[in-house]
DNA sequence: CCCCTATGTGCATATATGTGCATAGAAACA
DNA sequence: TGTTTCTATGCACATATATGCACATAGGGG
């Protein structure tokens, strides 16, 4: 009962959805979701880890980034048929589509070094 | 993305699991909700309209009592995949079995009248 | 070995959520 | 039409959740 809790509270954010449906698209480092979502870099950490405790996605290092992704081979848990439901969701939503055009202008690299 | 919320956000809290295990099995009113499950009136009634309005579940009147159960033909909507989730998920849990046992032994009468 | 960059986290705060209590509302039945 | 019975809801309150800000932490690269 507690880890389907989990499970479905932690899709039960607009904030999350965005960053799963981002993540559906490719894998992402912290700064290059706060990018495509536009929030700031604490929010995307947060709801990142939130992701991760409840077995949506998982974290590897690369180089100074780390890389969030969706975790694929879940088979049994909650998280699998949750996955599969958001991914036929929410396909022509405003806010869905304008994280992913801005994913896709996101660059790895920190707002600091952008010139900004 | 709203409906998503709402539908996602209505089966992420104990008690309304809860109810919808119990609605599972059988159709219920609320006073056979409030045994099965152990809980006060007000209690059972207000999470019997949040599922109702995420459309997880319809009422009719019968006679003296407001029957809830679930809605079945729903066939677009998110509600109908998370229902069919959780129609596979706690089968083993052990207050979803308490809840059923009580279930068996609901009446479908007012507390005033059990003598007690 | 030190510094710099990216990421994680403690704290304060605003908002949302769940519940009990008491009471209002609704509708069947006499 | 009045009464009884079941169900819904306003209110107060406790708890949970999400967020920004500032700062701590970690670990790669020079």
């Amino acid at each position: 009962m507690r880890d389907f809790i989990r499970a479905v509270r932690a899709i039960s954010d607009e904030t999350r959805i965005r960053i799963l449906k981002v993540l559906l698209q490719r894998e992402c480092c912290v700064c290059e979701v706060m990018q495509a979502l536009d929030i700031a870099q604490s929010r995307a950490s947060r709801n990142l880890g939130i992701l991760e405790g409840a077995g949506f996605i998982e974290s590897r290092r690369d180089g100074l980034w780390i890389v969030y992704s969706i975790n694929e081979q879940i088979v049994d848990g909650y998280a699998a048929s949750l996955i599969e439901m958001l991914r036929n969701s929410l396909v022509n939503e405003q806010i869905i589509l304008q994280d992913r055009e801005r994913l896709s202008h996101a660059v790895r690299v920190g707002l600091r070094a952008t010139g900004k």
